[in-house]
DNA sequence: TTTTAATCAGACAAAATAATCTGAATAAGA
DNA sequence: TCTTATTCAGATTATTTTGTCTGATTAAAA
């Protein structure tokens, strides 16, 4: 059971708070991500590649290559990630999993789960990557 | 991609709060259950052995069997359902996927997640399922 | 030009989760 | 006592998620 994101989505945000605490942007192999953060190789990879597709983070192929971010650390948010992965589904499902859940037919705990909904996705919207350097930095060391 | 619950613990805490709304305490079959709330018939039928295990919800057996809760609704809260069949374990993990996110090696969210977890978990573990009680009857009518 | 180290792409395998099937045990009621 | 409707138990299947393998492509550097 994961808390809240899948694996998939739980490896693309610490590939990229990795990158986002890199001094240059001089591009990073996948290799490299994968042993300093401990994320099977190939399965990062793959999670790369897609964050790539989402214009994210951007490749450079052949030899000396790998990814850096695609744009400034200070435009890049959480949310952007989780969409570009796991997809925004799950803010606007129903927690209990009740079909047609809506303000207009409740489910029983909507409004209580609802609050703590808007402030995850409020966290993760407002929080943009470059703030979360010297933290990653001081826990992937 | 779930939104915080295994579908198992989504169909557990639909099928208790469906029975905290019944009016008199008699036993419910899981076939009634399964087709009022449209979860597969065998699959409830397993999460509502789970439960009986836990000592939430009891069982009678034979000819007009079924299942009714152990205890009364003002004494069940939605955390212990989710105890019963997810664990706690996601109220403990990093939200990232880091290991050994702890206040002293914390993850890059730490503290903001945290925050929102304590309040989830109180939302949980305040709330006793008798209060869900018209709120149920008017979603599942 | 050849070697090398990387991404990229697609198939494959393993594990976890969700759902189904089969049949035994139980107990009410005819 | 027999039938019927139910829980219970275990095996099986299906689906999704996670992870691995293989090989092609790319581009830097020898």
């Amino acid at each position: 059971m994961t808390v809240l994101f899948s694996k998939k989505c739980e490896y693309g945000i610490q590939a990229v708070l990795y990158m986002a605490a890199q001094d240059n942007d001089s591009v990073i192999p996948s290799d490299e991500i994968s042993k300093k953060l401990k994320i099977p190789k190939e399965f990062i990879s793959k999670i790369l590649q897609s964050l790539t597709e989402s214009g994210i983070i951007e490749s450079k192929k052949g030899k000396a290559g790998g990814f850096k971010l695609a744009k400034h650390p200070s435009k890049i948010k959480l949310i952007d990630i989780v969409e570009a992965i796991d997809g925004l589904e799950s803010f606007n499902s129903c927690v209990l999993g009740f079909p047609n859940c809506s303000p207009e037919k409740p489910c029983p705990v909507h409004k209580q789960w609802g609050e703590l909904r808007t402030k995850a996705y409020d966290m993760l919207s407002n929080e943009t990557i470059d703030k979360f350097k010297d933290r990653t930095l001081k826990k992937i060391k």
